[in-house]
This record gives structure tokens, sequence and C-alpha cells, in this order.
DNA sequence: TGATGGCTATCAGATGGCTGATAGTTAACA
DNA sequence: TGTTAACTATCAGCCATCTGATAGCCATCA
């Protein structure tokens, strides 16, 4: 099949589209969509580690460490040493970062809403549906 | 909306895992998605600029530049100044380069179709239409 | 003719993603 | 007990992406 009917660049352009989108409706914020995703899980999870927070975002240790680094430059987090286990280290949304980030993600949630929009219900589950179904098959590849 | 149910995720993990298996089929033959996307705009478009593939593969015309000096330290293409027009620099493959190219794009196209199978023709079709709205849509935000 | 605007190529620097490598910790087990 | 396996954090280096900046070329038009 010829390539601009491939399936992948379908999925591609979809997603350079929407996270453009994401990017600029985060840059009143000063955060990038890979902080934001960060704090998001991180907002759900007071004291996850690095590694942890890594697979949650699904990309590997290294590459979360270099968020965190810039996030706790910021103020946004802090990073502290487990009480008990030498090698872990903890990390908290500093009161400013649970501040901005409120923000921030009050933006993405509506900036999600108006992506949706045009779509109905059925089409949105579908879509949704079919997406999870080629990131399933993707992933045995 | 909680942010693991938002459209955006979605988008954002089908993306990553699509592209993750089309970087491990390419490994092989030592190319990136990147790269791959560059040299099938370039085989249907011989003597192009690199602006020009930058407007194709919907990137900024510096990373098509990045991309296009690896192609060329690794003989994949050759960049020739423009016969007539001071600035432009003419892009084709190699040789050398047609022939990687060939073989790395039947190989994404195999990928394709398994990515493609678990889903039928109607299925399919409703995904592109939902994706290039979902698309059309952010890039208007 | 000459100035201006638009386009091309490309350098610099930041971010985010990867692989590979290293060092230290913990836990399990022979 | 001591060794080993698994895990954590993090350094280094590469690629892709962006924005911003610079320099040169071209075409148009006053």
């Amino acid at each position: 099949m010829h390539y601009s009917e491939r399936l992948l660049g379908y999925v591609k352009r979809a997603e350079q589209a929407t996270q453009a989108a994401k990017e600029r409706a985060l840059r009143e914020f000063g955060l990038t969509p890979a902080q934001q995703s960060a704090l998001a899980i991180l907002s759900d999870h007071e004291g996850i580690t690095g590694a942890q927070l890594a697979r949650e975002c699904a990309v590997t240790p290294q590459t979360m460490n270099s968020t965190l680094v810039r996030l706790e430059r910021r103020g946004i987090i802090e990073r502290t040493p487990h009480p008990m286990h030498g090698t872990l280290v903890e990390i908290r949304m500093t009161r400013a970062g649970r501040k901005v980030f409120a923000e921030a993600d009050a933006r993405v949630a509506e900036l999600d809403a108006v992506l949706s929009k045009p779509l109905d219900e059925v089409e949105l589950g579908t879509l949704k549906e079919l997406l999870t179904r080629v990131s399933v098959t993707a992933r045995d590849q």
C-alpha cells in the first residue's frame, strides 16, 4: 500500500496535530506535554518513585529522570530520599507545583473537550476502542 | 474528565505503540522512522528541496535538514545545488539509498498490514476518517 | 535601479525520547 | 553468610523535534 494511505500515517498525523495543540495550550503555564503528563500521574500518586512514574507514563526511567530534573529545577516538584530504602527517591509536588498543575490540567481538559466535541458519543467510544486495539497489536510486534 | 480517559491520551498511546513497532521493524535496515518517512516522500519527488520535503512531512525545515545531514553522511541521499537557483539544493536518493529504502518500505508496508488486520474494512475506514476529523480540529486550536 | 519582502538553507540551543553503561541497594536463596 | 539477581537512579551519547537567529537569493515594484 502507498505510504500516504497507511494506518501508521493516520495515527502519526493525528498525534502530531493533537500534541502540537496541547503544547500551544500549555505554553502560557510554562509546561511541556511531557511534564504535564508526569504531573498528572504524580497528582494521583503522592510519593511515587521515578521508576514507577516512568512505567505509568510508558517512557524509560532515563527519560523520566530528565523530565524530573527540569521540574525540580523549576520548583514544581521536590525529591526526597526514601526514609527506609536507600536507593529510592520519593517525588512530591510543591505547593507552587500543585497550583500551576491544577490550572494547566484544567486547560488540557478543556482542549480535550474541544477535540472531542465534533464526534458524537458513539463515534468517540468507537475511536477509543479502535485505537486501543491497534495499540495492543502494535505492542506484540 | 480524568486524564486517563482523555482522547489526547488514547491518540498518544496509539502513536507511541505504533511508532515503536515501526522503529523495531526498521532497525535491521539502520533507518529511523523519521528517515524512512522522508525517503518515502523523496521516492515520489526526485529532486525536491529540503523546504518542500519539510512541508510534506509536516516538520520544520530545521528538523528536516538535520535528518538530511544524517542521510547524506550515510550515503543514502545526495544534495546538489540547483543549476539555476542559487539558494535551492536538490535532493536525490543514491543507488544504494534506493535499494535500502525499497527493502525498508516493504517491511513497513508489511507491519502496516499486520496492524490493520484485526480491523475489518469498515472499521479501518472509520478509524482513518475519525482520526482525520480529530486532526483537522486540532490544527484549528 | 534599488529597496523590500519572502523564501531557502543552516547554525545554536532547549526538550524529550531512546540505548547502553555504571554504581549502589535490596532481597532471595544456596 | 555470601553470592547473585533484580531493581533504582543516573551519566553519556545519539536522534528528532522545536524556536530563534542569520545570511544569502530572488522577484516584485516604486
